[in-house]
DNA sequence: ATAGGATTGACAGGTTCCTGACAATCGAGG
DNA sequence: CCTCGATTGTCAGGAACCTGTCAATCCTAT
């Protein structure tokens, strides 16, 4: 990738940060065959389990109708499954199969590795301040 | 929107950043009747004029047919225009008409003010230091 | 209890973006 | 000169994502 950022805007080095570490990701990813918006949501599921797909979707920054499709697919992929949930009968409770919880055990070093490469020059502080600054931006805008 | 991202994964901080990020530069774009991208290959044109169409998807960070789509439609808008390149009978250079820089200009106060906003909170040395890690994970991925 | 509003998962249809090809063209090396 | 590899703009087809909509369900207030 290129993406030198001639633009002078903000916003748009954010995008080419995105989509470099992104490209990153799917490189260690895909070796396991994962793409990064499944990795996303076996990492959301994984921490907090019975999530319904409407809040998948929110979470993961994407359409209901999107994390719909993504969870559907996951679910033929043996990854996740679908619970009835039963106190609301309107939504269905995501699950990790085990074969989705070995899954992430097994691509997490490499995930891991991956952003610990991409900070490894930056102190602890450094990477604090970015993260701070990266979250004020989600909180602020939107 | 909500992201709140409880990933513990950075990548997918930096992709909530830019989609609230870029939620709020659209909603200031749409006013002038832009979209984001098209935002972004007028600046990146009036900043380097004669950017030829693979030039413009690779520094916009898109694939060349994308890129292709993109100053196509804004052609058919009258913001662009293709010329042909004297020293390549291949490419064509992309510039601005009158229409696309006025565009430009009328636009530029209310995109500085979203990104100031944003922004506000942090003093200089934080701003700068958000830009270099931001920078470092572009030059170091993909 | 029940009416009204909000939310859910899913379907249909459309937009955006991408990959894979193609001929045309350029540039370097015989 | 001429060939060979690389690059360009563009077309065709598909993948990913979104909006709009629907019935079913939940929640709140009367």
């Amino acid at each position: 990738m290129d993406l030198d950022d001639p633009t002078g805007c903000v916003t748009f080095l954010v995008r080419h940060a995105w989509l470099s570490m992104r490209s990153a990701l799917a490189d260690a990813l895909d070796e396991h065959g994962l793409s990064v918006q499944q990795y996303g949501v076996l990492v959301l599921v994984s921490k907090v389990p019975g999530r319904t797909v409407a809040e998948v979707g929110r979470e993961v920054g994407t359409a209901r109708q999107s994390a719909n499709e993504l969870i559907s697919g996951m679910e033929r992929a043996g990854l996740l499954e679908r619970r009835p949930n039963p106190n609301d009968r309107r939504t269905q409770q995501v699950h990790l199969t085990p074969d989705g919880e070995q899954r992430l055990i097994d691509v997490g070093p490499a995930v891991r590795k991956v952003e610990e490469d991409l900070e490894a020059s930056f102190s602890d502080a450094d990477r604090a301040a970015a993260r701070a600054w990266l979250h004020h931006m989600v909180e602020n805008a939107g």
